[in-house]
DNA sequence: TCTATATTTCCAGAATTATCGAACCATATG
DNA sequence: CATATGGTTCGATAATTCTGGAAATATAGA
């Protein structure tokens, strides 16, 4: 997931543009590789089952965490590389590999000078 | 605008997570630190005014586009810091300092081995 | 098999966001 | 001042997203 179209970027972008669902995500970049338990998420962000279960599909569907089951426990994990993908397609495509040094303001435009 | 907080993230992640303000914006970095006025970007992105409005207004609050007036048009220029800002939180806060190398697979917790 | 646990799916209502024409504001120019 | 131009704001409607309880699914264990 490296995140080439504008659609895999608006997903990703909309998927960690939501509250609750940055809370779930940090959580888990948080806690690694081994991720943790659904339940567990819903308890640290104290939100009811079915509302995180909501967010964590849309986490899923954007690629943003990967979904093991273990026993009767559904483990969530970040995957790294879409957040890394995201950024560098912010980086490439937002920055337009210029400096980034803010410069914005444009004071002749229209005008010759 | 680092973005420091994660209300300032959500703003920004929020405010290109939309595909006509994503084009924007994309369109104001390819414009460069002259940036655009209001109604190139409208005609370039095919939407009617009062509608290419509202997505700038929400670019701007969130900081990542900046608006000047010369005469009677109003000039947008992309804030580059900005979005590097945001690709900095990304990395930062989603990527966790560690190497984002996919590695999204656990395969024991809760039990010992 | 019956029961308990972990979580998701379903669904309806609430809240937020997007769309775009019409009216309005600001500036330029005759 | 009258008029034209570039854009925004307003307002009503449509579309999307969020919320959370209830019912359903999956697995474990007695």
């Amino acid at each position: 997931m490296s995140i080439s179209t504008s659609e895999a970027a608006i997903a990703a972008l909309s998927a960690l543009a939501q509250e609750h669902r940055l809370a779930a995500f940090r959580l888990l970049v948080e806690a690694g590789p081994e991720g943790l338990p659904a339940g567990t998420v819903a308890d640290r962000l104290g939100m009811p089952p079915s509302s995180l279960s909501f967010h964590l599909a849309h986490l899923e569907r954007a690629g943003l965490v990967a979904k093991t089951r273990l026993g009767r426990t559904l483990i969530y994990s970040a995957r790294f590389a879409t957040a890394r993908g995201l950024a560098d397609y912010l980086l490439e495509n937002c920055c337009g590999g210029r400096s980034c040094a803010d410069a914005a303001v444009p004071e002749r435009l229209a005008k010759g000078a």
